[in-house]
DNA sequence: ACTAAATAACTGACCAGTCAGTTATCAATG
DNA sequence: CATTGATAACTGACTGGTCAGTTATTTAGT
């Protein structure tokens, strides 16, 4: 060890992002539950007792994740619902492609696994997922459609039906993704699926009069 | 305690099914990590030793839960698969409908929410879902597809996309009512989903010629 | 009497959260 | 331009509780 350098160096600001960062790591590949602090202080360099600096409880740190890992894109899917003038076809088409395109970057995909593996147990990180994420696209989507079937672009139906059928397969894209892939199932094109799908889902498996 | 009424009895033939059945029970409510020997033995009547006669770990109880909610509905979804000669628009109708319902009342979706929770740290038993459920349906439903798109009934496309973008919608209302629902979000009718959903996947969103 | 089913007390490992002590940093002082 | 405090960031060993798995012992059944 050399005596100019210092063990550890004070960096209260860069702290917090460091700590998120390596929590989203560990909870993602773990868990809630099976997350250790331990390790997730190693990752940002720190010790155990550093966290407790910056966050009340392992749910606390938790919940920062959550809110870290899905802030940035539900802005994003609102912006991009901006394009809400054109017809639906144009809009539902894009929207899609683009959703497919974040789930297969950004983290949501464990993020939303950690959130279905742990609801039962941390309620609270359900309903922060529930109101943060689920409520707004759910809601960006079935206005995107009531106009629609409005200006008589689409078929009536109850639009919040429509709308799960719409977003549904990208789920199970993801799902397959996180849980089966890594277990040997054959991997998937997110992309692809969303292109494929919102082209049946606006025109239809049947082809013309076949009843 | 009365003297002539014994403590326990002994029950060989009998428990592996009670332990099994109350395993469901709590891993359905916790969670593998967060589910207790003790609690499954409780309410299986039964001291957590008696487990080990008939278990040999946690996690080989866990795959016997997965088996058995599993094996009995797998069976029925290929039976009502011979259906397969009538026009894929009714098989599909009338097989969408029964998954939905059986999804409503089996036991399934909590073992999905419990499957997809523990995969990363049971590999083993995301690979037994694999194997014995995803593989299957998947195959039962894009031999379907096949068939009915070499009848040009149904558009061409990637048949595997086609299916999962028939069941995604149903997996997504099932995650609905285990993960939001709890917590506070609207009901949903799993059926009435199906329904709307299946009616549309085949003719489209799109009202006639809106491009 | 004997066997095997079942119990209940026990062990050992693990881990979230705590806290007394250590050390980097910086401002004040000479 | 040192030197010295004062402060707050950070450490790491420790604690208390939990729980999977084990085992010595008891009890049912034949």
């Amino acid at each position: 060890m050399l005596p100019g350098q210092p063990k550890w160096r004070r960096r209260k600001d860069a702290r917090p992002g460091e700590i998120v960062a390596a929590a989203l790591e560990v909870f993602a590949e773990k868990g809630f539950a099976a997350a250790r602090l331990d390790d997730i202080a190693a990752r940002a360099g720190v010790s155990k007792g550093a966290l407790y600096l910056y966050f009340e409880t392992k749910q606390d740190l938790f919940e920062a994740v959550v809110r870290d890992a899905i802030s940035p894109n539900i802005a994003a899917v609102e912006a991009a619902a901006q394009a809400m003038d054109l017809p639906f076809a144009q809009v539902s088409r894009t929207l899609l492609v683009r959703a497919a395109d974040m789930m297969s970057t950004s983290a949501i995909g464990p993020v939303a696994k950690m959130v279905i593996a742990e609801s039962r147990n941390f309620p609270d990180l359900a309903r922060v997922w529930h109101d943060a994420v689920v409520i707004r696209v759910l809601a960006v989507i079935t206005g995107l459609i009531e106009r629609a079937q409005a200006r008589g672009e689409i078929r009536p139906g109850d639009p919040r039906f429509h709308a799960l059928a719409l977003i549904g397969p990208l789920l199970m894209g993801v799902l397959w993704r996180e849980v089966l892939v890594p277990v040997g199932a054959e991997p998937l094109d997110l992309t692809a699926l969303a292109r494929q799908h919102i082209e049946t889902a606006l025109t239809g498996l049947l082809i013309e009069g076949a009843r």
